[in-house]
DNA sequence: GGATAGCTGTTACC
DNA sequence: ACCGGTAACAGCTATCC
């Protein structure tokens, strides 16, 4: 007789953080981790019926259909594990590609074996076999309408020690397992703002870069009411927040203990899918320590593919770097993501500044400092998460991905899985993932005609000022309605044609596709939350704002992304076709009202203000709006006091996206110069910006040349410090497939002949010194920063300081080259 | 054998 | 491979006359 015991039911308040999935039976089934309204930490069972489908045209007969069905129900998949059958099937009409189809729902017993079933269906009516792709969590979540982050009430019953499912509660680390039988949405507003998760940051600090090689001398925790270093390392120091173990071994074993007992939600690190936790998982099996930190009790999981993830079930491991670099680099003014630089920009608060040494001449002043450096480290780090947790926690409802991934996808998936999980609302089933030789046929289509550039004239301007379109490729999407479900196969009445470079002619539909709509909605919402957070602050309208600007500015480049479900490379170029005609009617309009147009690029517009007043300046703006198309819309980006641009080094024309701007409040904006590209030395940068603003601010370049003539003095009489003429530049590959030896290539070789690290996405330093002989190529007068050598001052007179400068003082008609030799002849005279 | 066009590579703009 | 095209420019290198 088999004892068995009646589950308690019950009803919770439940908050999805982490999802998985498992096998039992051959089913699939759920394992969702999460929080209760009292906090406590939750695994939902749910079951899962995965399904796929087949589209047929719409016009099929209704036997034939039939018999269709019937031959499909018949099919299955074996292997040594399990039996897949088809379970169910149903006709239904849906849309695919914004078209009504007729449609079969296949149900199968697992989903593992979808695609194998729908391999076998090859009737002459098929026109597709869709969703055997989709990730089963999407899935899931989307079927379900179990959306991560948000508030659920739940009924269902506790398992305790129960049958079901292999007695799966017993090993899970969770307060209680609760079966789901019911699931229901609510009003998730109230609640909103009531979910912290417990936060945990963690860092390692070892005597090797390469994972696994060094030893791990120490990691940090920090959380609210925890501050933590275990080190394995001696100090006499004894400090509250130090745990002194007696070897590696321990020290590892006390943290899966620590974590354990701390039950995070979230465990962040900085780089950490790709450093700290490889080095753990390497250091742990060495040492045979069973790294255990699952709430299922598995190891951490990593992913393979060109970057690791590291998972730890249960706990929703992030690396804030590859959120930041997704989500928030392109606009922070950091040159490099390090942490040090993120967390000073973002709050105000950078690492510990210490010395690096080999661990075996650490002093005890030193290991303390370099205990208290770990700490900070990890301290940082946190503050960053809580930083960035709005960010995370609106990206992950507004995508209605869990937060583990989208921490880590880049803006194409984030689009993608923001169309999956809205596609129920137009009935559409979704297209499939492209397979390889078709990514690598959009490939070889190659690039097509994309924005317009002005060409400017060299000089300074006063009196500017600069228009927008607002979200202007987006908004030029809505309104011509472009994608994929749009585009015509030819000519129809009332279409739209557009005439492209290379496909010629196409033509896209005024019926309403799902992509343009739901970009115009995702551009609406966008508006709503920035306005609401604009009226009173509020973190989350402000970050759900930006979710929502972002995703709209990555939709063009999704359409044109060789690697999307929905690639349209026709409406990708018809999109930035139309977008360079609007700016061209635009630049047009302004002219024909006697105002000089100076500049554009792409969605904006410089033109010379003249005697006209803001308000006037205004009033066109306003006129200009009523005549344009659909949602596009132009707007008053800023009046600038004075603007410089000038000549390409090449030749006397204008050198576009190089210009620098000066408000009526003093304040600088500066596009393009070398000021802004950190691949130049500070010396030459520094007195670039230091001459623009002279320039901007006073209209007139004496002060400027002194200043350019006081610091060649200095440059020639060696007075330049080492950190100064240190030039940076990112290595992107490995040194190996470097075909072009340039400077940096040189001094990463270096840099591995002395042992340091050297690893791709690294900013190498260098300069270039003197030499004893006369060398021609910059890269043999390379050198380190701690390299003994002088500075070539030759080199960063031409190389760095001219032309950073000449370009500029040439509209005011001064030759820097000839003064400088002129006075030098004065001298000699 | 010196000039230079063209390529590789990086970084910017939008 | 992990969103698009446009553009400037440095430094190296193959090619030309």
């Amino acid at each position: 007789m088999r004892s068995y015991k009646v589950n308690m039911k019950k009803e919770i308040k439940f908050i999805p953080l982490d999802y998985d999935y498992f096998d039992y039976n051959s089913k699939n089934y759920l394992k969702i981790f999460g929080r209760d309204e009292d906090g406590k930490q939750v695994c939902l069972i749910d079951d899962f019926e995965p399904y796929f489908w087949v589209i047929l045209n719409k016009d099929i007969d209704e036997e034939r259909l039939e018999k269709i069905k019937k031959e499909i129900e018949k099919l299955e998949v074996n292997s040594d594990t399990r039996t897949t059958k088809v379970e169910k099937t149903s006709i239904e009409n849906k849309e695919f590609l914004s078209k009504p189809v007729k449609a079969i729902k296949i149900f199968v017993t697992n989903y593992k074996d979808a695609h194998g079933i729908a391999d076998q269906i090859d009737f002459p009516e098929v026109i597709a076999r869709r969703e055997y792709d989709i990730p089963l969590i999407t899935k899931y979540i989307i079927d379900n309408n179990m959306q991560p982050l948000v508030w659920k009430k739940i009924a269902g019953e506790i398992l305790n020690n129960s049958e079901e499912f292999g007695n799966i509660d017993s090993s899970l680390q969770v307060d209680y397992v609760l079966k789901a039988q019911k699931i229901i949405s609510l009003d998730k507003t109230k609640s909103d703002s009531e979910f912290k998760p417990r936060i945990v940051a963690y860092d390692i600090e070892t005597d090797d870069f390469e994972i696994g090689k060094g030893e791990i001398l120490m990691i940090s925790l920090y959380g609210e009411g925890i501050k933590k270093v275990l080190t394995s390392k001696k100090c006499s120091h004894k400090i509250d927040y130090i745990e002194y173990y007696k070897d590696e071994t321990e020290m590892l074993e006390a943290f899966v203990k620590h974590i354990k007992k701390i039950k995070p939600d979230i465990l962040v690190g900085y780089f950490s899918d790709g450093f700290d936790m490889p080095y753990i998982r390497a250091r742990a099996e060495k040492h045979k320590v069973d790294l255990d930190l699952g709430l299922d009790g598995s190891k951490p999981f990593f992913s393979r593919g060109k970057l690791t993830s590291a998972s730890i079930a249960g706990i929703v491991h992030v690396d804030l770097y590859r959120f930041i670099e997704t989500v928030f680099s392109q606009y922070m003014q950091s040159e490099t993501l390090g942490l040090d630089e993120v967390a000073k920009e973002l709050i105000g608060e950078g690492k510990k500044n210490i010395e690096w040494k080999k661990p075996s001449k650490l002093s005890d002043d030193e290991w303390k400092n370099f205990f208290e450096y770990n700490l900070q480290d990890s301290l940082i780090t946190y503050k960053l998460a809580e930083k960035l947790w709005p960010d995370m926690l609106e990206f992950s409802r507004i995508i209605q991905e869990p937060l583990f991934d989208i921490t880590r996808q880049g803006m194409s998936q984030l689009v993608e899985n923001y169309i999956l999980h809205n596609l129920k609302k137009f009935n559409e089933i979704a297209e499939k993932r492209p397979l390889h030789d078709e990514i690598e046929s959009r490939r070889e289509l190659g690039k097509y005609e994309g924005a317009y550039v002005f060409q400017p004239i060299p000089g300074l301007y006063e009196d500017i000022v600069f228009f927008d379109f607002t979200s202007m490729y987006s908004s030029v999407i809505v309104t011509y309605n472009l994608s994929k479900s749009t585009l015509l196969e030819k000519k129809e009445k009332d279409s739209l044609e557009v005439n492209l470079e290379k496909e010629g002619k196409v033509h896209f539909t005024k019926e309403p596709g799902f992509f343009p709509e739901m970009l115009g909605n995702i551009i609406e919402m966008r508006k709503k939350y920035k306005s609401e957070y604009k009226k009173k602050e509020d973190n989350l309208a402000k970050a759900r704002s930006n979710a929502y600007k972002l995703l709209a500015n990555a939709a063009y480049g999704y359409q044109g992304f060789f690697g999307a479900r929905y690639y349209c490379r026709q409406a990708a170029a018809s999109t930035a076709t139309l977008a360079k005609k609007a700016i061209l009617e635009t630049i047009e309009k302004i002219k024909k009202l006697d105002l000089e147009v100076i500049y554009s690029d792409t969605d904006s517009i410089a033109f010379l203000r003249k005697e006209k007043t803001k308000k006037q300046i205004e009033d066109i703006l306003e006129k200009l709006n009523k005549g344009m198309q659909g949602i596009m819309e132009l707007e008053l980006e800023d009046f600038y006091k004075r603007g410089i641009w000038v000549t390409k080094r090449s030749s006397e024309s204008g050198a576009k996206k190089k210009y620098a701007l000066i408000d009526e409040k003093n304040r600088m904006k500066i596009r393009g110069f070398e000021t802004v590209r950190r691949d130049w030395c500070d010396l030459a940068r520094e007195l670039q910006s230091q001459i623009l603003e002279l320039i901007l601010k006073e209209g007139n370049e004496k002060k400027a040349l002194e200043l350019v003539k006081r610091t060649i003095k200095d440059l020639k009489e060696r007075k330049i410090e080492r950190e100064k003429i240190m030039i940076r530049t990112q290595l992107k590959k490995p040194l190996s497939e470097y075909k072009a030896i340039t400077p940096h290539v040189i001094a990463a070789q270096k840099m591995k002949e002395k042992n340091l690290p050297v690893h791709i996405g690294m900013l190498i330093k260098y300069f270039i010194s003197e030499t004893r002989e006369k060398k021609e190529l910059v890269r043999e007068k390379v050198k380190l920063e701690d390299e003994k050598g002088e500075y070539n001052i030759e080199y960063y007179l031409n190389n760095q300081l001219l032309p950073a400068v000449e370009n500029i003082l040439q509209v005011f008609s001064i030759n820097i080259e000839e003064t400088i030799s002129g006075s030098k002849q004065k001298t000699l005279f």
